[in-house]
RNA sequence: GGUGGAGUGGCCGAGAGGCGAGGCAGCGGCCUGCAAAGCCGUCUACACGGGUUCAAAUCCCGUCUUCACCUCCA
């Protein structure tokens, strides 16, 4: 069995394999640091990070490359609007997407390169170009360069794109430009902006066209041919088709994959600052915990548009609840009995128990949904084992589900805050008042019992009777 | 205009010629002092019109609706 995955190039599921066997290279375009992470960029980040960690449990060592732009139009124009200076601006967002990426437990990229610490790389890749015939200097002589669309003959291959039809914007600033194709490699420093943004160059001061970034980054870290190029469906083109143009030309192989994770959309239409719709990563963690959020957008499919509505968070609550409700009862159950499964690490141990049409679904483009209905199966399975008191097969759905949440990064069990002084206490007036409710229902004297109850109820505790034993939950 | 998608039950969301995906919500039952949780059952859906086929949600033709990209965007 191997992992397919869609690529975007072709158009069609392909077999994956990686340049070296066992070693896979992937380079994600992460997001420009002009403003406040949105539920978008959240989806984005952790698609890749669901891919990740399917690719190490699968036996690779992965190296993920996610870049932060943190020089760009959008950055210069809100610093000076904000009067902070670009590096600040840049950085202060940059803290604010890491503490996002973090509260979901996305983890830290392999290498996190900015844009600003790879000029010489971007330089060096636009000289290649000069070179080969594919940059020409702006008419006016300024320190404009741009890439020669019209003389790349595969220009358009990653999105069908034929010049002849494609929109051209009247606003975008084609100064000195042969073709509307084209793009710019350097932009000349404006009169105003600031020098601190500005790098000196053998055609004059300016600073990067924002493709020619990651082309510099890509290659810098993976090298000239790397396994996969992922990012947002948006940025398919022209981003992704320039860079693709400019770094062939300049005789890079580049990328063997091209993924796409599809947007998130609100009530149907895309956020925008216009609209006022923007679901930003302050709103969702405000509206559900970190591991419903994550959940919730992760359950989908990575290529379907994802609706974000109302309510959504909750429904994600309520089905964590069950996984959750199993685990607890299941563990507690096994917990002194010879059939108590050990605990299994995150990494290719967890492929002996995973069940086989669970891992069929993810290697078939990376199926979560599919994959979650053999979670839900294997929870209802191990549900009625538990109830007709089988251990073997309650055991054994215990490390399956086990083993599906840890692939997938909802580990209910590893997400539980770990037991700090305010815990300890609560455990503490919890175990008191369950046995005075249980006092009270064995002199038969429910309605003391139900206003324990109830009132827990209220505080936002629930309790659960069972055979002999009364068990509470958040 | 070009390019790439989507329309599935109350809601979300898979699948892609023949065995009712799954989740959430609802209803009925079992269990329970009553609940909760759990299990069983129930609600049997695929935009519309044609066609191919023994068989179509799935393939073909047409129609409608809708989203994204072509300007900065995950």
């Amino acid at each position: 069995m191997a992992l397919r995955l869609f690529d975007s190039r072709s158009q069609s599921l392909r077999d994956f394999a990686p340049i070296v066997a066992g070693e896979v290279g992937i380079y994600l375009c992460g997001p420009t640091v002009q403003s406040a992470p949105h539920i978008g960029h959240l989806r984005s980040a952790l698609v890749y990070d669901q891919l990740r960690r399917w690719l190490t449990v699968t036996g690779n060592h992965v190296t993920l490359v996610r870049n932060v732009t943190d020089i760009d139009d959008k950055v210069l124009a809100n610093a000076q609007a904000s009067g902070e200076q670009w590096w600040a601006l840049a950085y202060r967002y940059e803290i604010e997407f890491n503490e996002a990426y973090s509260a979901l437990r996305i983890a830290p990229p392999t290498y996190e390169p900015r844009a600003t610490a790879s000029i010489a790389e971007m330089l060096a890749i636009i000289d290649r170009l000069f070179k080969a015939g594919y940059a020409y200097q702006a008419e006016d002589r300024s320190a404009d360069v741009y890439f020669a669309a019209s003389k790349w003959a595969d220009y358009g291959e990653l999105t069908n794109q034929r010049g002849e039809d494609t929109e051209v914007s009247e606003d975008t600033d084609s100064r000195g430009k042969r073709d509307p194709r084209d793009f710019a490699l350097w932009k000349a420093t404006k009169p105003s902006e600031p020098e601190s943004a500005s790098w000196q160059t053998p055609f004059g001061a300016g600073r990067p066209g924002w493709h020619i970034e990651c082309s510099a980054m890509a290659t810098k870290y993976l090298g000239s041919q790397f396994d996969i190029h992922g990012g947002g469906l948006d940025l398919r083109f022209p981003h992704h088709e320039n860079e693709l143009a400019q770094s062939r030309a300049a005789g890079d192989a580049f990328a063997n994959y091209w993924l796409h994770n599809g947007l998130v959309n609100v009530q149907g239409q895309k956020m925008s600052k216009s609209l006022g719709n923007s679901i930003f990563a302050a709103d969702l963690l405000g509206a559900g915990s970190p591991l419903a959020v994550r959940f919730y957008l992760g359950s989908a499919h990575y290529r379907s548009v994802l609706d974000y509505h109302e309510g959504a968070l909750s429904e994600a609550e309520s089905a964590l609840a069950r996984i959750e409700g199993f685990l607890e009862r299941a563990a507690r159950r096994l917990s002194e009995t010879q059939f108590a499964p050990s605990d299994v690490e995150f990494g290719p141990d967890l492929l002996t128990v995973l069940p086989a049409d669970f891992k069929a679904a993810m290697d078939d483009d990376l199926s979560i949904p599919t994959a979650l209905a053999s979670l839900y199966e294997t929870i209802r399975a191990g549900n009625t084992a538990l109830e007709n008191e089988d251990l073997l097969a309650t055991a054994s759905a215990l490390s399956a589900v086990r083993g599906m949440v840890e692939v997938l990064g909802i580990n209910p069990e590893a997400w539980a805050s770990q037991g700090s002084g305010e815990s300890r206490a609560l455990d503490a007036l919890m175990t008191s008042l369950i046995e005075q409710r249980k006092a009270a229902r064995e002199a038969k004297d429910f309605a003391r019992a139900d206003e324990i109850r109830n009132a827990l109820q209220q505080a936002g505790i629930t309790l659960e009777d069972a055979a002999d034993s009364t068990h509470w939950s958040l």
